[in-house]
DNA sequence: CGTCCAGACTTACCTTGTACGGACAGGTCG
DNA sequence: CGACCTGTCCGTACAAGGTAAGTCTGGACG
């Protein structure tokens, strides 16, 4: 709005990404569910209430996370060293979308606050951007690129949802209803016996998710380089 | 439902599904953010610490949520007139996929609740067991299954994650700083521009439309399929 | 030097989850 | 029949968290 002091800052909004920065940070250390404006206060040396000079609330809060870590994957893409996409953007599109995920690894609780947004922020806007224009300059038309955006849903940030996950060894499912359970479930316990004996060295666990995930976003990237090829 | 009088009914299991229902209402009705111990206990003619008899927290009973819808999607996908999977298993799991889905569309918070969650409750077990047997059935070997699941994520459920919602209309971006970044998202303009789409009753959440729900999950199953046959 | 105001502080309110203890009803046992 | 459980419910209360509202202050600007 008003131009300030001399060099170029506004304090207005460097004081913003230092709440920001300071928010990631704390999530990082502590977990997302105890990042609260009275302990982010605290870290920063303030009370709960100044917070809100520098965004509007919690939710805008969360929403300027986001963008932290998406800058971050912004940053980490544009220092790639990437094949023209005209020449191969299969390659392009991959590399780009596993180092986001790289980016996302480093913040476990990303995704989880990513899905809860609706908001599409700046950085959000700018990294999909690249991702439709590493299509186009491969040779996809617009309507494919958009149902490949959509195809490729949170895939394309880096992360995908693990909906199933079967609590390896906790020990604490009862083991009554469990076992009442398998008889019912004789796919799931035929799978599960097989993956844990069957050549272990071609993934880290029983379920390796950085193989795993390469695995569907190759899947899809196959898919797509179909349809563009014409089939 | 049906009324028990003698001693092998337990109250505790009754009243708790009832509990459980009643929060599936609740939040169908005022949207899941609302659904608040209180005000379920109002629903139920109770006081909000009643509830505690029968789910041990307010976790728990989200859980106990989760095991509502996917009762009901098992129920959904009971009833319908699958193809045997040894015949057709790609039609068997798209008409699987697709009813869940239809289950969801009717509760729209599922999603949000179902990715917040890591409990694997056993009507959720039982679905993925299913899942797992059409591929069996269908030819899949496990180690193919495993992956395959993992492809499939939450889209498994009938529910794509959309995180980033191409549709600017929500008025609530600043259009200064928008109007400053289109020129910077050359690709995502041009793609808006050619693209026209929204109807807005068969989306689930953000931008998950139907048809791109099926296209996302027809590459993916074709995909598999080429896996499945030896390319 | 006085005015103004961004930005920090103080207080306080409201919502929400839930711990604690007592009330009460129905069934069991002596 | 009365004492005694025991499972269910209520009332009260508290802590945590988001945030509304008003106050204070130091520095920039006229």
């Amino acid at each position: 709005m008003a131009k300030r002091i001399a060099p170029g800052a506004e304090p207005v909004s460097l004081s913003r990404e230092r709440v920001l920065r300071a928010a990631v940070a704390l999530a990082d250390a502590v977990g997302i569910e105890s990042l609260t404006m009275r302990r982010l206060a605290e870290v920063l040396g303030v009370e709960a209430m100044s917070l809100y000079h520098h965004v509007a609330n919690k939710e805008s809060l969360l929403d300027g996370v986001v963008e932290i870590v998406m800058d971050e994957v912004g940053e980490t893409v544009r220092a790639l060293d990437l094949p023209a996409a005209e020449d191969d953007w299969r390659t392009a599109m991959r590399m780009t979308i596993l180092a986001a995920r790289r980016v996302l690894l480093r913040h476990p609780w990303a995704p989880q606050v990513f899905v809860s947004r609706t908001a599409t922020s700046a950085p959000v806007v700018r990294y999909f951007n690249t991702i439709a224009g590493t299509f186009r300059r491969g040779g996809f038309d617009y309507d494919l690129i958009h149902r490949a955006l959509h195809t490729l849903g949170s895939r394309a940030l880096g992360f995908a949802q693990e909906l199933f996950e079967p609590d390896p060894g906790d020990g604490r499912a009862d083991p009554e209803s469990l076992a009442g359970l398998a008889a019912e479930l004789p796919y799931l316990v035929e799978m599960l016996s097989e993956i844990a004996h069957d050549d272990p060295d071609s993934t880290l666990g029983w379920c390796d998710s950085q193989s795993e995930f390469e695995f569907g976003l190759d899947l899809i990237l196959d898919g797509l380089e179909g349809l563009r090829a014409g089939r």
